[in-house]
DNA sequence: TCACAAATATACTAAAAAGTATATTTTATC
DNA sequence: GATAAAATATACTTTTTAGTATATTTGTGA
């Protein structure tokens, strides 16, 4: 069982997760945390040794939470395609992203761009591991005979998900999901172009 | 001829706009601006109302400076296929954008997400009016017997930024070009498809 | 070139945010 | 259930950043 201050530290970070995935990391600030979880400077402190120090944990839970509900998600397709059927629906939403705010991976990466080199590491870290997830899902896909050798699973795993990060982005911004739904039809067809 | 009011404003503004791109507009303060343009708060506070009409007119002009580029970009093809190609070979190197820190556009898209709604109105509307230019230089491709049917320039226009935008994002994060250059050209085969 | 208004600099105040010292409460163990 | 240690709250200080009042300088038209 969790003793109570890790379960309090927990509170937080998953408190703080929408806050700084809405606010952004700069935007966010210390009492934005205190205010929702209605806790104290004493208490917080207790736990983590400053603002960077949150930040960096918080970007974390956020980063390890989104990976693994993708995950999750892809895991339940049958086959290659179906699974990376079920990544694409995965974006289908851009408004009630899995975690408030849009995407923290793709928020992160553009924040942490110049500043926060640490925190830039984890981000990029975590795309790198998905573009080789996503990558090694499309060859076996090749080589279990499910797409033709004409697919090149490098280049579409970076497609699949710049596109959709991409366009989680725009939707957001102008207020429409119409775009998102057209651009995963449009992937889902350039995918069953290579079906044998 | 400007007076020098006018071409101090200008210079706040156009010394801002790299310093905006990289830190965010939370991240980046007045005390940067000054520190970069070696002028005094009294100055910029007699150009600017505060902090916020600072970054409004930073954001605005730097959505116009890369927007204008684009366009100047995308008018030297030749064809339509020309200028679809000049347009994805703006993003070509992820790392030299032609403001400092990314692409303006959609770095300020993310941010502005759920603070800021005057900036998220402005650039909601560049986005618009970019997709809404891209979608009818298809439709001529189209008409002018360039492109078969087949392709849907709505949504293709959409799958252009989109995967442009968040492949320089990955790029930037990732610290590599390479991703970008197969994303691009697999934009333009995907494009060749459509070649009657 | 003088005058004066516009532009800019200086030196402050105000507000917001981070961080800390210490008191109080709670939890877990005996 | 008493107690010590851990967790949390209170009440501060410090730092950072935004903003302002006023003095000085500079550009420009008469």
């Amino acid at each position: 069982m969790l003793t109570k201050a890790e379960r309090t530290k927990q509170f937080i970070l998953e408190t703080a997760v929408p806050i700084y995935n809405e606010k952004g990391i700069a935007g966010a600030n210390i009492d934005d945390v205190l205010e929702a979880t209605k806790l104290t400077k004493g208490c917080l402190y207790g736990h983590f040794e400053g603002k960077d120090d949150l930040s960096e944990q918080v970007i974390d839970l956020a980063l390890k939470m989104v990976s693994d509900k993708i995950r999750a998600e892809v895991y339940k397709g049958k086959t290659i395609k179906g699974k990376i059927f079920a990544f694409l629906d995965f974006y289908k939403n851009p408004f009630e992203t899995y975690i408030s705010g849009g995407c923290p991976i793709f928020n992160t990466a553009v924040q942490v761009d110049d500043n926060y080199p640490f925190i830039k590491e984890k981000v990029a870290k975590v795309i790198k591991m998905g573009q080789q997830e996503l990558t090694a899902l499309l060859q076996e896909g090749i080589n279990n005979g499910e797409f033709s050798e004409t697919l090149d699973p490098v280049v579409f795993a970076f497609k699949l998900v710049a596109s959709v990060e991409g366009g989680i982005v725009m939707c957001r911004v102008m207020e429409t999901a119409k775009p998102m739904h057209g651009l995963i039809k449009s992937l889902k067809m350039e995918l069953e172009q290579h079906i044998v």
